[in-house]
DNA sequence: CTTGACTGATTGAACAGTCATTCAATTTGA
DNA sequence: TCAAATTGAATGACTGTTCAATCAGTCAAG
């Protein structure tokens, strides 16, 4: 968990390794219970038992249930950041490299399936303050993404497309991997997935160098 | 809403006509309330007084609580049916055909944007048979796209393509339109999200004949 | 007409259960 | 021995659902 994350919600306890152990099993608690049933069915005690800690324990380190799901969707999204950073690290071509980020993006999500889910769910029962903490993130990954969009656009390998358009489309092309399982999950796996919505986000955008680039690309 | 909507519930009242404007009322008044709040924190009360009637009444014409959700979630896609159908009608050719269809979706999910968010938030919330309505006239609409889409490949407007990803990627725009409004809307307005939304979808799987008929489309 | 019994619709207070949160008591470990 | 950490029972507020009581409309009898 990013500094950052931990300064979001204060503790009761003092001792930094405690807090990141405590709340480590706590979030890891709630990830599963509300990723399976989401935030309102889910209970403190049922939390609490699952992490193996007393109900009351937690509210030495959250302030209330809401921060645990504030906690619960921050990790997620750090975690997006992180594989989709390293993924992008190791490709240098600007289209291998976009590739690759799409492509761990979804594998991140299929990893956390019920967590992708529990965010489009739970943001909203997040107040106000707690909601932009989470925006933030979203577009930090954002920026991400739009960073390797445009390194594309510099090698002239797109034409000249909007940008944040295609962002978002990719991102939400990698979270319907998980929203739409039920009707994906028949017919493709999650590389035949990646490949198939790559070709179909990309292909009307690229230009003939781009094209050619695309052709070399080796896709699993 | 439709004979079958209406018979998936049962109501412990026989007149039809009665049947019809108390869940009408209730209906109407849940998804202004659930829309804003979500389902969790909306309680029946409040559905009631909004509704005009007592919390007791509720219960002769739904079974419990989540039959109401069901019928505010039934509700929403009868009705993005209806306006996609009526919208595909009014178009011949088949690639123009299949953008107003699109618009239509898009435009419904403007008009809707709480109750499509609540369709996202809250269809975890029902139970496996409740579920099973809904997806069902989920895939009613998937099959509705399909065929526009199938139309434009019979025409030799597009080249061969999973039509059953296509669809999904079609539905998953319009919906995104809602999801990430607050992304989008400092940028564009309606219009210009489905134009450019539609242009970066099928741009790339265009033919040669495709893209004629594109370049002729009326696009407001 | 008027009456009054009958039916179905409607009300809203009461019930039974749940759950987030607190805190006095206990344990831990240095 | 003491401070910090932890426990878990108690609290208090809340809410889905029920149901005894009331209301409204109908219609047959007078």
């Amino acid at each position: 968990m990013s500094k950052k994350t931990k300064d979001i919600v204060e503790a009761q306890v003092e001792n930094p390794d405690l807090i990141d152990k405590r709340r480590g099993q706590v979030v890891a608690a709630a990830i599963k219970l509300f990723g399976a049933r989401g935030y309102y069915t889910v209970t403190i005690k049922e939390i609490a038992k699952e992490a193996g800690i007393s109900p009351g324990l937690i509210y030495q380190y959250f302030k209330n249930k809401e921060d645990v799901l504030l906690l619960v969707l921050l990790e997620r999204l750090d975690q997006y950041a992180r594989d989709v950073t390293a993924a992008a690290a190791a490709e240098r071509r600007p289209l291998a490299r976009l590739y690759a980020a799409f492509a761990a993006y979804c594998g991140v999500v299929d990893d956390n399936k019920e967590a992708t889910i529990l965010a489009y769910r739970s943001f909203r029962s997040l107040d106000a303050d707690r909601r932009k903490h989470v925006l933030k993130r979203e577009r930090d990954i954002h920026a991400l993404l739009a960073g390797y969009v445009e390194e594309c656009l510099s090698a002239g390998q797109l034409r000249d497309i909007d940008v944040d358009l295609i962002c978002s489309q990719i991102a939400t092309m990698a979270h319907a991997w998980a929203l739409q399982s039920w009707r994906f999950d028949q017919q493709y796996d999650l590389n035949g997935y990646v490949r198939a919505s790559f070709d179909l986000l990309v292909n009307g955008v690229l230009t003939g160098a781009g094209k050619r680039s695309a052709a070399k690309l080796n896709i699993p």
